[in-house]
Order: C-alpha cells, then structure tokens, then sequence
RNA sequence: GUGAGUGUAGCUCAGCUGGUAGAGCGCUGGAUUGUGGCUCCAGUGGCCGAGGGUUCAAAUCCCUCCACUCACCCCA
C-alpha cells in the first residue's frame, strides 16, 4: 500500500487487548478515588495558550518548545492541554468551587499532548491520570493524597515501586534558596557537564538531578531546598512524614528531587517504577498552594495538591509483570450453517444477548470446521451450531470448547443452560 | 533540538568478502460431505525504506534523504 497515511509521529493505535489494560486501569483508579471521596472533572482538551505560559511557567520546556499551539480563526491561541493541573485549577477558579463545603476533590482520566521527541514511555499523545484535593494547606491532605495512590498501586498489584518525597519550601523559602544555589554554583558550575553549566544559568535548581557521576561529588557539596525551609514548612513537612510513617507507607526522602512545572512548592514526590527504562517516573506531583490563587481564587482558597500518572506508564510496568491470557470477546460463538439458517440464527442470538450473554456470530458461508476453528482461537468459550437440523428439531447443537461435550438443547433452554454452567465454572 | 542503532513477506528475522530472495509464524485450501486450538501436505504472499552513484552485475559497496527505535534533553 504505497503513500497510504500512517499515525502521526509519536502517537498510536492502542488495539486490543491493550485497551483493555487500559480499561481495567482506569476502573481501578475511579474505585480507588471514590472510597476517597474523589469525584470527575472534564474540562476541554484545548485551552487559551496563556493559562499554560502563566502556570506552568513560561521558562519551562513544556511551554518553552513543546506545546501544540495554533492561531484560532478569531487569533486566539490555543493549546492542546500539555498537563491538566491547570486546566483543573482554572475551573476550580472559574466556578468558584471553593464556596462548597469541604474540601474539593477531583479526579480526570484523559490524553494529554506534548511535541517531544518519542522513545520509550513517552509519546507526543500520552494518557494521564490524575487527582486534585482543593481548598486548604494541611499537611493531612499530602498524606491523604499518597496514602491513596499507595492503594491505587496495590489495588493494582503494582510492585516494584519507590515513592521518593521532597519538599521544596514556600515561595520565600524557595527565593532565600534559589540565591543561595546560584551562589553555591559560580565557582562549582565550572568544573560540571555542559548541561549543568548551561542550567546553572537558566534553571539552578534542575542541575540537582543530574544524571553524571562525575558531577555527583560536586552537586552533593549543594544545599538543597530541605535546609532552607522556614519552621512552618518545615513543621508541615514533618508533619506530612509522620502521617506517611503512621500508615505504613514507606518512601525514601529525596532532597535533590525537583519537579518540572513552576506551580510546585513544599511537598513534592515522585512514584518510579524499575520496569520503564529511561523514563522511569510512575507518577509524579506536589502541592502548589499558589496555583489557583495566581488564578483569582482568593488568598488561601486555592491551595492544593495533585498529581498526575502516567497511564501508558502504568500499564507497560503492570503488564511486564503479568501473563497474557486468552480472553474471548464474547463467551458464546454462533455458528449459522447456511444462509437458509441465518434467520432463527440470529433471532437465537439476540434472544440470549437480552438474558445478558455476550454472542458473537460468525459468517454463515463458512463451514463448520471453519467455524469451529475460528470459534476455539477467539477463545469462546462454547460453539452454537445452528443449520437445517436443528431448525427442524428446535435444538440447538451446544459444544463446550473446553472439554469437547456437545448437547442438543432446547432453543428455549439455552440461555437457562448457559448460565446454569457459568455458575458451575465460576464455583469448580 | 543532539547522538547512536535499525529499515528485506502481514509479523519476527536470515541472507558470509557483490552474481539478481529465504525461514518460522500468519493467512487460504486440503487430509476430515456439519465439528476446533495439535499434526501433516499444498498454496498465498516482497519496486529488499526512497533517490542517486560505482560495477558486466547491487538487498549486499558509496552518498543523500526519509521513517522507526533507543538514549540525551525533559518529564507522566
């Protein structure tokens, strides 16, 4: 098929069964964020540009060179949603969620864009997961939040997984530190990588995660946010710790943690997985207890955590560790001997699709063998054979794929058969 | 944006220092007139990523481009 269009760079198809990974994940995560309270929020896929430029930092790379963004017909910029922490916080601003009672929980479930160069675990379409928890800076909400995604791992017998925790201070605290950093780094940037010299300028802070060792001696002679938190984020931080010690949580404090998106500030975190390769974060977050505000939401009404996973992430680490095995897309195949007995056929169909019994037909052109066979490699789990005979006898020809045993029921007695045997395989 | 690796059948790949294309899987049919996943047999299937160059001769050597993959960067 010569010139014939292909999927866009960076983007695929998601073809069963992975899809139904997919589903089965996100299942998970709404049971997950419901026994916690957490309700659904959609908000567009496409946003004015300026929301992403104000929150998540214009100096970012997100912003800086990897937004889709195009002119509308009325000249508006608009941007495919990079991430949804802001999106969510626009619309919390927008219809002043904060005058509801409590605190306010959401959870979204959708693809998010960015022009990135592909390789593994990251696409220019990606799918994430995630929560936010509204409307106050307790430390309880920090350990709520991960407590809860500690569940949702092991509701999904995730293993594998290390949850790295920092804090990163308070806006002033970030600013004593920011000055103390670049101080540290001018006779220190020098002797480092290229990459780190050329952060040193533009973002300090991300000189921290450098990946050389060469530059590890070098960057461990760094202070760190930790030792410039005032008492109160300190307080809160320890706080968060004990809350995380109490329920069992175990996570190892990362002080050279940074997160990439400007709105961060105290508690940050990080889920990795080993199974990933390269781009080994799960997950990731943090509080941004100025995000909404910045936004219009009145002064301490917008303070917040969130985080966002990686949902095509999460299902290549869950399904590295797992089995793929056979499931029928439907557990009954119909099998029409002849056009002659296409009618009753498919009238036999539909009666046991509304008893709730998934059935799937195949072409009536095809011969028995064939059916047989395509029925077995669909993985059904019996094969309905209907043709002249059993037209004339009203009995249907049932055959249990498993075990070989073939029966004569009753077109009637068939939905009365099928789930008669479900629950005998369902209790064996 | 930078670097490296790889492009041969629908899929996974073989094809040595140039002589004009192969396997396994898949798919179709048969062994089995209305009975399966196994087995056996037969068949189907490729402008060897694209363009140019060297040569009597190029999947093979050289150049350019394109695509994919991984890594850097960055992040979920």
């Amino acid at each position: 098929m010569p010139n014939a269009p292909t999927v866009v760079k960076g983007m695929r198809d998601l073809l069963p069964p992975e899809t139904r990974w997919f589903a089965e994940v996100e299942a998970a995560a709404r049971e997950v964020f419901a026994l916690y309270g957490y309700e659904e929020i959609r908000t567009p896929m496409l946003e004015r540009t300026e929301l992403f430029a104000r929150t998540v930092g214009e100096e970012t790379d997100i912003v800086g060179k990897e937004m889709y963004s195009f002119t509308d017909r009325d000249q508006a910029s608009l941007t495919l949603r990079p991430e949804a922490t802001a999106s969510v916080a626009r619309a919390y601003v927008e219809h002043r969620l904060w005058e509801k009672p409590g605190w306010t929980r959401l959870y979204y479930i959708g693809p998010m864009f960015r022009r990135e160069r592909p390789q593994q675990g990251r696409y220019r379409q990606f799918s994430q997961i995630g929560a936010e928890l509204l409307g106050g800076d307790a430390p309880q909400m920090d350990a709520e939040m991960l407590i809860m995604l500690a569940r949702l791992l092991d509701r999904l017998q995730l293993t594998g997984w290390t949850l790295y925790l920092n804090s990163l201070g308070c806006a002033d605290d970030r600013r004593r530190y920011d000055a103390a950093l670049g101080e540290a780094l001018r006779p220190l940037a020098p002797r480092m990588c290229a990459d780190c010299r050329r952060r040193a300028l533009t973002h300090p802070l991300r000189v921290l995660d450098c990946k050389r060792p060469e530059d590890q001696e070098l960057i461990a002679q760094l202070p760190t946010p930790l030792d410039f938190l005032d008492d109160g984020c300190r307080g809160h931080f320890e706080t968060v710790r004990r809350l995380l010690d109490a329920a069992g949580i175990a996570y190892q404090l990362q002080p050279r943690l940074v997160r990439g998106l400007d709105y961060y500030t105290r508690t940050a975190f990080e889920f990795v997985h080993g199974a990933l390769g390269a781009q080994n974060a799960l997950l990731g977050g943090g509080r941004y207890d100025l995000l909404a505000e910045r936004l219009g939401a009145p002064k301490g009404a917008g303070a917040g955590i969130g985080f966002a996973l990686g949902e095509d992430r999460l299902v290549s680490a869950w399904q590295a560790g797992r089995a793929a095995e056979a499931v029928p897309a439907a557990a009954i195949y119909l099998a029409p001997l002849g056009e002659s007995a296409l009618g009753p056929a498919l009238a036999l169909a539909e009666n046991l699709r509304r008893q709730g019994l998934g059935v799937m037909a195949g072409d009536a052109r095809w011969s028995a063998k064939k059916h047989l066979s395509t029925a077995a490699r669909q993985a059904a789990r019996w094969a309905v054979l209907i043709g002249e005979n059993e037209i004339n006898s009203r009995q249907a020809a049932v055959k249990a794929l498993a075990t070989g045993e073939q029966s004569a029921v009753g077109w009637d007695q068939l939905a009365e058969f099928f789930s008669a045997s479900r629950e005998q395989i369902l209790s064996s």
